[in-house]
DNA sequence: AAGAAATTATACAATTCCGTTTAGATGGGC
DNA sequence: GCCCATCTAAACGGAATTGTATAATTTCTT
């Protein structure tokens, strides 16, 4: 029994094993080589007394106690990147790395000015943007920074409310043109409709609340923001998208304002421990900033 | 500039001597040599940029940089622990390490016999009880499984609630023989109290919510619980304990059981990712079953 | 005031670790 | 059915890391 715990850079390894799915992968991620990487799994095996790999010509198969070990070895993985951005930015002057989380429509379609204009005032300041739908850990350090459409539940986090922003059902003045405007609800079933592929439960949330809505049938089915904003520009038909991006092409119409209104409450988040360093503050700031102008 | 992150070592041995306060005392913390661990820290600060420590004949002070990525550090070395108990514990049997965080009254008074009972049924099965009335962050990992007073509100955690337990003034049949029981609050002035040091704010929630208990003045003060129930079984004078615990001692008598009545509510809490997890589940289990048969 | 006991810094030897190379095996593509 | 690509495993030489020993400096104690 080796009584001495593990080398940390062991569970790098591991981590880009199970990423990879083989030593030789691990290696080119890690600008290791095989035998090296090799080495690495057996101390760790070695070390935790089972094995953690099924060996085979066409890589490695990660066993029940390596998946079991996966979260840990990803966790380290967040705090050490973390970690090396701090570090990036120490100082009193807004620079380093910054990671940004936000959904996909805010991402694409919002924060770029915002962005471009902090970059501008901050030429040391660097963005890293992750766009997903996901809401990333932000205890666990995934993001720094977050724009989040729900409530944010955890402890230790520095939140400020933006307010809300409006969803509604438009399409392009050139669908509208060719086939009418639909006068309610009903009329709905006979355009080309387009929204989600598969239901998520904030979708069924929403679905249940419009009245007629709950059983309609999409036309194009998408589960990227993106392609359903793409489609109603290109004049597909009539889909859900914000008010307030629509509002900026004069082309885009919003169809049944008054029987269609839904509204998603939105908040920029960061860690407390943020609070006081420089580049994360200033990022916060501008994203309050620059979304509440977007919502108004 | 150097483009690749840090070994993760360098962490490990970064951390080391921020506690330690010197490079000899970090070699002897991780069973290394001094010159190893001063490369280890050059190197560091190589790849970071910038000083993480001042270098002085009677050790190293750190940097306010230093003490800046001391928060990322320790997550990594929480982290790295819990990966060390989950190995440790892998299969179906209940065994390997379970790290468990109580208040110390808790902790000394009422888990013994808890822990006992389980380790007797489960062999294999170690505890590391961390006794502190800091509650120790279940999401960081520092613990697995803790006995909470204070209502959990991250999210991401098992709860189960058990009750409430509660408070009393209490005495030693002894020292009320000879000075008498106090009628009323009021003449809790002229008895021997035991009390607080430091008030936490929990404290002075609690001196707040008894009405004339506000500025009653303390002949022994100690921040240790243990103490103030080791000086109430001493016959010291009165003070406050649990009313469960004082039961348990014919001696100790209740005071203005009227008066003075404060409830706790008690929780147990554990990461939700250890709910499968055979040896977390089984402690989580025990100590549900173990307190409830305390509380009542 | 002087010596003992810390500490960091430096030089050198030994060990460990890593990379290169090779062999062996498996799966996919023509 | 054969060949090529990809993988793991093993052997060996070199490089990097580590440990040992020592010097130099400061602080605390006597």
């Amino acid at each position: 029994m080796s009584s001495s715990e593990p080398a940390w850079d062991l569970y790098r390894t591991f981590l880009a094993v199970l990423e990879e799915g083989s030593l030789s992968g691990a290696a080119r991620a890690l600008a290791l080589t095989q035998p090296t990487i090799a080495r690495h799994i057996d101390a760790l095996e070695q070390a935790v007394g089972f094995a953690l790999f099924t060996r085979s010509q066409r890589g490695l198969e990660a066993t029940e106690a390596a998946l079991a070990l996966k979260p840990y070895a990803e966790a380290l993985a967040a705090t050490a990147a973390a970690l090396v951005r701090e570090a990036s930015g120490q100082g009193e002057a807004v620079r380093g790395t910054v990671r940004v989380s936000a959904s996909q429509i805010i991402g694409a379609e919002v924060l770029p000015p915002i962005l471009a204009a902090l970059r501008e005032r901050y030429p040391q300041l660097e963005i890293e943007l992750v766009l997903s739908n996901e809401i990333e850990n932000l205890l666990r350090r995934d993001a720094d920074v977050a724009v989040r459409m729900v409530q944010p539940m955890q402890e230790a986090l520095v939140v400020q409310r933006i307010g809300t922003v409006a969803l509604g059902l438009h399409a392009h003045r050139r669908y509208l043109d060719r086939h009418g405007a639909p006068q309610d609800i009903a009329a709905l079933g006979a355009h080309s409709l387009i929204g989600y592929d598969r239901e998520t439960p904030a979708i069924r949330a929403m679905r249940s609340r419009i009245p007629g809505f709950a059983d309609v049938h999409f036309a194009l089915r998408s589960d990227s923001d993106i392609a359903q904003l793409a489609a109603i520009r290109a004049g597909f038909g009539i889909g859900i998208c914000q008010v307030a991006i629509a509002k900026r092409d004069p082309d885009l119409m919003q169809v049944l304002p008054g029987a269609f209104d839904l509204k998603l409450d939105t908040w920029i988040v960061m860690h407390e421990n943020l609070r006081t360093t420089p580049r994360c503050r200033a990022v916060f700031d501008a994203l309050v900033q620059g979304l509440k102008a977007h919502v108004d």
